[in-house]
DNA sequence: TGCTAGAATGAGAATCGTTATCATTATGAC
DNA sequence: GTCATAATGATAACGATTCTCATTCTAGCA
């Protein structure tokens, strides 16, 4: 299906900054561990900031796309979203209060890729992700008993 | 809170076996990669077994709790399960067609292990799913081209 | 500075996967 | 067979996410 008219440039997809968007930003920049998207949402609306709810979910979509924000499907199927470093690495989250530990490991990249390629398998991503009791809730928890 | 009356036996949770868990099984034992409970429920009715929606989600959830099932959650959120060897091991999925091999890392394990021992956290469990593309969708798309 | 194309927005409807409800049925121990 | 109760299934409810579309805002340009 070719297009009906001819074009001359490429034209860019760009993408542009709104105060909605830099809020979001602003909001994950002060966020410790892995937030949902309703999460986040309310917390805007909490802090004033009108926004509605699909254009949280387009501007997050568009930044994990960018690869400026990662996301991860927790086991609920609920996604999350944290504000990342450019370099590959993987979390470990605490279930109880989504406190969150980001871990190099070199060593998985590697294991991931010979397993892939002994495999047959190409073009290979891996999700890594590590669930635990951090320190203070294993505190808490003591504490209660 | 106690039991309102006096009991003698633990009362195991028992498990009954019915036609529709049992064609559920059999569905799952002709399986090869991951599965959705939609798909699952749609091949079973096609099949000709009468069976509710509900049923294959409670059953599925069922198989998950008593470790005879894997369940993963796919990238788009939706649940995805396989029957499976009782070994805790990990998985290679073929982003296509969903070909699965199981794969055993246990260096992985340890890994895992030392990093979250590292981190105080305590109680780990760990998430390693790799996604990639198989041999036989490569070639597919070759051809295609 | 004002103008303008089109990207971005937002309210709400629509989807879709999953879970809860509850009356009915089937299982399995006796 | 009887019976307690686990399992079922039709359907409603739910919650997260996406879509729609009229309106607003951004940013490049005259």
């Amino acid at each position: 299906m070719p297009s009906p008219t001819s074009e001359s440039a490429p034209a860019a997809p760009r993408q542009r900054s709104t105060r909605q968007r830099r809020a979001l930003l602003a909001e994950l920049e002060a966020s410790e561990g892995f937030r949902s998207a309703q999460d986040i949402y309310a917390a805007l609306r909490a802090g004033g900031e009108k926004v509605g709810l699909a254009t949280v979910y387009r501007a997050l979509q568009a930044l994990v796309e960018s690869g400026e924000v990662d996301q991860v499907q927790s086991d609920v199927g609920e996604a999350a979203y944290r504000l990342c470093s450019r370099t590959h690495h993987h979390h470990l989250v605490c279930r109880q209060c989504g406190r969150t530990v980001e871990i190099a490991g070199p060593a998985v990249e590697k294991w991931a890729n010979r397993v892939a390629e002994d495999n047959g398998y190409e073009d290979v991503s891996h999700s890594v992700e590590l669930f635990g009791v951090c320190p203070v809730c294993q505190k808490q928890a003591r504490q209660r008993k």
